[in-house]
DNA sequence: CAGTGTGAAGTTGTTCACAGCA
DNA sequence: TGCTGTGAACAACTTCACACTG
C-alpha cells in the first residue's frame, strides 16, 4: 500500500485507492438495493460510474466478493461484504476540536454513526460556543483537551478549525496522546511518523476543478472516482 | 495526466497528483511567510510535512518555480507561482444545491474568495429555506435552477444534498447546461464524459482512517499529503 | 559540502487480453 | 455469448542516484 512501510506483518496489504473507492461502491449499491434486480454486473456499474469493469472486479476480488460467471454479483452479498471490511461493526470514538459552521456540519452528520465513528466531545476556543451542545455533542474549552482524552482516550481527533491554527491544534491532540488525526483544514499538518494523518484537503479539489475548467476544452474524462 | 484521454492539444500537462499537493504547499508556505527567512529549502519542507523533497522539487518544477543552488526557493516568489498557477486572478462563479449544514458551511467559507470562486446562489427543496439569505447569497427553489442558470451561466455546479438525492441533482444540473460538478454527497455520481466531476468524499477518507487503525500497529508513514 | 535539477530505476496502479464458465 | 477472474502489458507516480553549482 502507498504511504505505508511494512514492518514485515503478514497481513494483506490493500491499496490505498481500492479502500477510497470501497464506500462509494457501497453507496451506488445501496441506491440499487431492493429494486427488482438481485444482481448486477461489473460492466453495469463501470459504465454508469465511469470506470473500468477489470477495476471494479479487482477491488472486490481484494476483499474476497465473488461474482457468478454471466450473473454479476449479488447486491445484498456484495454490500454486506463490503460494510464488514469498512469495519461498521467496530465502534471508534472521536473528539473534533473547532465548532465552527464546518465542525457542526460533521457533527450533525447522520453518516458517522452507522459507518461506525461518533464524535462525543466537541472543544472550541471561542467561550460563546462552550457549553452548548449540538446533536447531544457537549462542547468544551480546548484547554481541557488532555484531561478529558485521559478520561475517555478517543480514536480519532478530527481538525476543523481555520488552517492557520490547524498545527497548534494538531500539537496538543498529540500531547494528549491521540495517535490518528483527520484533518479538514487546508494546511498540510506536521506530525511524527507514527502518527496516522489523513488530509480532506478542498482546496486541493478546488486545485483541480479550476485547472481543469481552464486547461481542457474537448477532452474526455475516463476514471472518474479518484 | 490521470483521467484525462487528452486530444493531441500541445498544453502542458500536470499531473492530478501535483495539482492537488500544490495548494498545500501554498499554505504551508504561506504559514512560513514574514518570518525572518526569506528562504525555504525542500529538504526542510519535506522533513516537516513527511515529503520526498524531490517530489517537492519536482512539483515546483512542473509549475516553473526555480530555486537557488543551496540556497532554496524564495518563499515570496513560490507563493506568487503557485497563486497565479492556481488561477486565484481567474474568477469563477458556482451555484450550490442543497443548504444543509455543510452547504452552508461552504457558502461561509470565505477561503473561496480569495482562491477565485465564489457561491452566488443557493438551491434547496425545503421552502423553510427558500428565500434565507446566507452572508448574502440568496437560496431559491430547486425547480428554478435552470432558469437561474440562462440568466447567469455559471462555471461550477456544488452538490451538497443527501447522498440518496445526489443523482437527480446532477440529472438537473447537466439539463440544465452545467459541465463541471463538485460532488461533496458520498454517493458516487453518474454523467456524460465531457463533464468535469470532482468527488470530495468523506466516506473515503473515513474508510482509510478506520482501516489503517485497524490493520497497522507498528507502521510508519511515509508520504503523507494525498 | 548541502542544496537544486533531472534522468533512470523502482514501485504502484490501471487497462488489456484472454482462459474458463454457464 | 457475455460474464468473472487473473496474468501480463502498460502507464503513472515516486524515489534514487548523481551531475552541477555557489
Amino acid at each position: 500500500m502507498r504511504n505505508i512501510t511494512d514492518s514485515k506483518g503478514k497481513k494483506k496489504v490493500i491499496s490505498a485507492h481500492t479502500i477510497r473507492r470501497i464506500p462509494m461502491y457501497l453507496f451506488y449499491l445501496k441506491s440499487k438495493q431492493s429494486k427488482e434486480v438481485e444482481f448486477i454486473t461489473a460492466p453495469i456499474i463501470g459504465n454508469e460510474l465511469n470506470v473500468d469493469s477489470t477495476q471494479i472486479r479487482k477491488d472486490f476480488a481484494e476483499i474476497s466478493i465473488k461474482g457468478k460467471t454471466k450473473v454479476g454479483y449479488n447486491i445484498d452479498d456484495v454490500i454486506e461484504k463490503i460494510e464488514w471490511f469498512l469495519g461498521y461493526h467496530i465502534h471508534r470514538k472521536a473528539f473534533i476540536v473547532g465548532v465552527g459552521n464546518l465542525g457542526t456540519a460533521l457533527i450533525n452528520f447522520k453518516g458517522f454513526y452507522t459507518e461506525g465513528i461518533e464524535i462525543i466531545k466537541g472543544f472550541d476556543i471561542d467561550i460563546k460556543k462552550i457549553g452548548n451542545k449540538i446533536n447531544g455533542v457537549e462542547i468544551y474549552d480546548i484547554s481541557t483537551l488532555q484531561d478529558h482524552f485521559i478520561l475517555t482516550p478517543i480514536d480519532v481527533g478530527i481538525i476543523t478549525v481555520p488552517s492557520d491554527q490547524a498545527q497548534q491544534v494538531v500539537d496538543i491532540m498529540i500531547e494528549s496522546g491521540m495517535t490518528a488525526l483527520w484533518n479538514f483544514s487546508t494546511m498540510p499538518i506536521s506530525a511524527p511518523t507514527n502518527i496516522i494523518i489523513e488530509n480532506t484537503c478542498i482546496d486541493s479539489s478546488l486545485a483541480l476543478i479550476k485547472w481543469k475548467l481552464q486547461n481542457e476544452t474537448p477532452l474526455i474524462y475516463k476514471n472518474r472516482m479518484l
